[in-house]
Order: C-alpha cells, then structure tokens, then sequence
DNA sequence: AAGTAAATGTTGCACTTGCAACATTTAACA
DNA sequence: TGTTAAATGTTGCAAGTGCAACATTTACTT
C-alpha cells in the first residue's frame, strides 16, 4: 500500500510541506477536527491515529462514511454535504490545501512528481475500496452483508482468518445495518456452522459462497 | 467539471496517447468491454456514450458500482474482485494502462503534469460522488434514501427540480431498492403532497429535509 | 479494587420491504 | 403501422429487520 510521502526523502519532504504550507493537528479522543481547519478542499495525512469520516443524521443515526488508519489519506471538500473527521483514537494529522498542491507549476523537482503519483495512487486505491464498500451496502439482507463483506476480507488477505478492524457495534454501523440485528444474524450463522467467532477473530468455514445458492460447507 | 485532456492542445494530447499507448474502443449497445482488454489496472475514458460498471451477482441482482456518462474517467483493477463494464448507450472510450501513465518519470513536459493533475482531480471528485452514494446506500428505508438523493441532487444544481439521469428500474438499481416498493412509495410521497413526478421530472416540494423530523411542507 | 461507562447479547413485536404475479403503458424496430 | 420488447404501475403476502427494552459482560477511570 503506497503512503503520501513514499520515495521522498525526509529532506525533500520538508521543503515539500513547507511549500505546500501545511498544518499539523494533535487531535484528541472523541473529538472532531471541523473546528480547527479551514480551506475549501483538504488533503488529510494521518499520521498516527484512527480517525473516522461521518455524517450524522439529527435522528441519532451515524453513517461512517470512511474510516481512516494509520499512515492513510484523505480528502476533505466543503460544499452542499457536511461530513465530520472524528478521531476515534488520538491523531496526530498533517493536513495540505488542495489548492497549494495543484497550483505549484513550474516546479519541476522530481519529489513533487513523486508526491503527486503517490497521491494518484492513494486516491484510486479508495476509489476501488469505496466501490467495495458500495457492493456490500447494495446487498438487501443483513446475512448478504455480512458474507459480503467476509468474503472480501477474505480474499483480500488471502485466509479463512477474518480479525475486524473495528468493534460489533462499528461494524454495524459500517454495514448500515442495526446491531442487534446484526447480532442476531452472526448468531444463526454460526448455529448453522458457516463460521466461528472468537472476539474479534472470525474464522470462515465455508469454501464458496454466493448469495443465490445455498452456502456451501466444508 | 475537470475532464481528462482539459488544458491540453490536440497537438499534446495526440502525443500523450502515443507516449501512452492508448487503444481506442468501440462498444456496441448492451455489451461489455471485459473481453476486449488486458492489463492489471486500466484508466478509462468514455469519449461519448455511457457505462456502467456493475457486478452481476448469480441470483440475478444487479448493482451498479458507477455509472460513467460523457467525457467521464473511471479507473478499473483486476484482482479478488470482478467488475463489468457494460455500455449502456453505443460508446467510444480510450482506455490507458495505468502503469505507461506512472513510469514515466524523465518526461517533464508541462501537458504531461497538466495530465496528472486532471487525473488527479477527477479521481478525487469521484471519491467525493462514491461517499454520496454510500450515505444514501446507509439509509435503512426507501423512503429516507429517496430523500437523500433527491436532496443530494437538489442541493448539487441548486433547484428544487431533478431531472433523473436515468430510468426508474435503474434508479431502483442505483439506490439498492425492490423496483416495486420504490414505485410504491414514490406514489405515497406524491399523495402525501412531498414531490411531484413528471415523468423524469421530480419537483420537491418541501423546503428541507431531515429524516428524523416531519418533512416541512410549503 | 470499586465504580462507571461502553460494548455486547437477547428477544418480542410492529412495520417495512422484497418478491411474485399480473396489468398497462411506452419505446423499439422490422 | 403493426408487433414485440422493455419499462412502469399495482397489490397481497411472507419474511426480514429495525426498534425498544433489558440483561450481561467487558473496558475504562480514579
């Protein structure tokens, strides 16, 4: 997984942020970064810490619209839709206006090349986890979700072995489902032996799955 | 709206494309573009015409990941995960492997950044209509991800009409709807006096919307 | 270690929605 | 223009899920 300032040496990458005008932010637990910034389009970096992007609903409902970790990128833009960055860890951030990144013109040093695929890169790689996330909400029950998203998760690490990244109650959130519900539905599959739960730990024990036929044990 | 060659003479694109080894499709009405391509990771942009780019489960249901219309850019990798792209509409799109775009590194023509710049720009602003999606798809009932969308689009051309940008089965599609119960509550939401439906005209007729509170009517 | 907050587990019930099956309208095309 | 296909409208019903309310466990905090 490439980061923002891969192939940079520490010396360049200094003169680069110092062009690029950035901002460091010390971010607590449980707290939003809306208030401290300013700009209309925001490259975010993270460099330690968890923080989460949501958009909340007056009626208590959290949607997480991205999650964030360690040594990932974000963007941020402020126009019709208001989404909050709240940091569910404590974060230290380097933020960057879009702006100063993109108005650099003649500035030919191969770092800044660098920067910009580097920021390509990233912001396609989310694209393709958005439209991961995107196949999964598309599912209409709460068990397509969850093998859904298992399976994904799966593949993606190349085990049987799942460990979530996030709390149950997140992870409902993250599936758009509720959780008791969600509960629920972990519970009969495990009953009907599809898979085991220890904590975090998910272990698939099914070999193939699809959302028509009936799921395939081994 | 950046698109892919914007601030590029003919002159540069045409060398570009050379540098970049395009190949140049044409795609018939209802067909996919899966068997006409190689590479691992593919920029793609749809010259005229429009796409789709979903995935077809076994049970029939389709999703639509994205839809790329006119002059749109869409990026598409090969791995765990199997997408399709399927014209809609006759189409012709320029497609570019991603890797001939990043390995140049010695060539610091200015069209060639202005071209990264462009990429760069669209993939973001593509991240930003996928987190559109996503907080609509993370609306529980039909009628509160009608809303949503229907604000989403208001709130975007700054009026209270919506001209769909599709058809209604495909709408139903988009939103991860039973076609049926969405026509179902769009009748309730015209009874109720919320919207009026012109075909593929929609006025709203609420002044603003929160899925917690009353709508307000006016 | 005690006390508090957060996370997780459980379950009944009302309500929404997917599904199926069909009618009707509109579009496509020979 | 007539024929076929596609899109849209309608509705009963079974099934799945959100919600509420509560019990229990685990994680924090001082």
């Amino acid at each position: 997984m490439v980061k923002l300032f891969d192939g940079i040496n520490p010396k360049n990458r200094e003169k680069l942020e110092k062009i690029f005008e950035t901002q460091t932010l010390h971010v607590k637990k449980n707290s939003s970064i809306l208030e401290s910034i300013h700009g209309s389009r925001l490259i975010g970096y993270v460099v330690n810490g968890y923080l989460q992007m949501i958009k909340n609903d007056p009626n208590g409902t959290k949607a997480i619209i991205d999650e964030i970790l360690d040594e990932d990128t974000f963007n941020l833009t402020f126009n019709y839709n208001e989404y909050d960055i709240v940091a569910k860890e404590p974060s230290d951030i380097i933020l960057i206006d879009y702006q100063n990144i993109i108005n650099i013109n003649d500035f030919n040093k191969d770092y800044y090349l660098q920067f910009l695929k580097n920021l390509l890169e990233i912001t396609m790689t989310k694209t393709e986890e958005k439209n991961e996330r995107i196949e999964i909400l598309t599912k209409k029950t709460i068990r397509n979700r969850l093998l859904e998203y298992f399976t994904i998760m799966s593949n993606k690490h190349g085990t049987k072995f799942i460990y979530l990244p996030f709390n149950y109650t997140d992870l409902a959130d993250y599936l758009a489902i509720d959780r008791c519900a969600m509960s629920r539905e972990l519970k009969n599959l495990k009953e009907e032996g599809f898979i085991e739960i220890k904590g975090k730990r998910i272990t698939l024990l099914y070999e193939k799955y699809s959302s028509s036929d009936p799921l395939i044990n081994i």
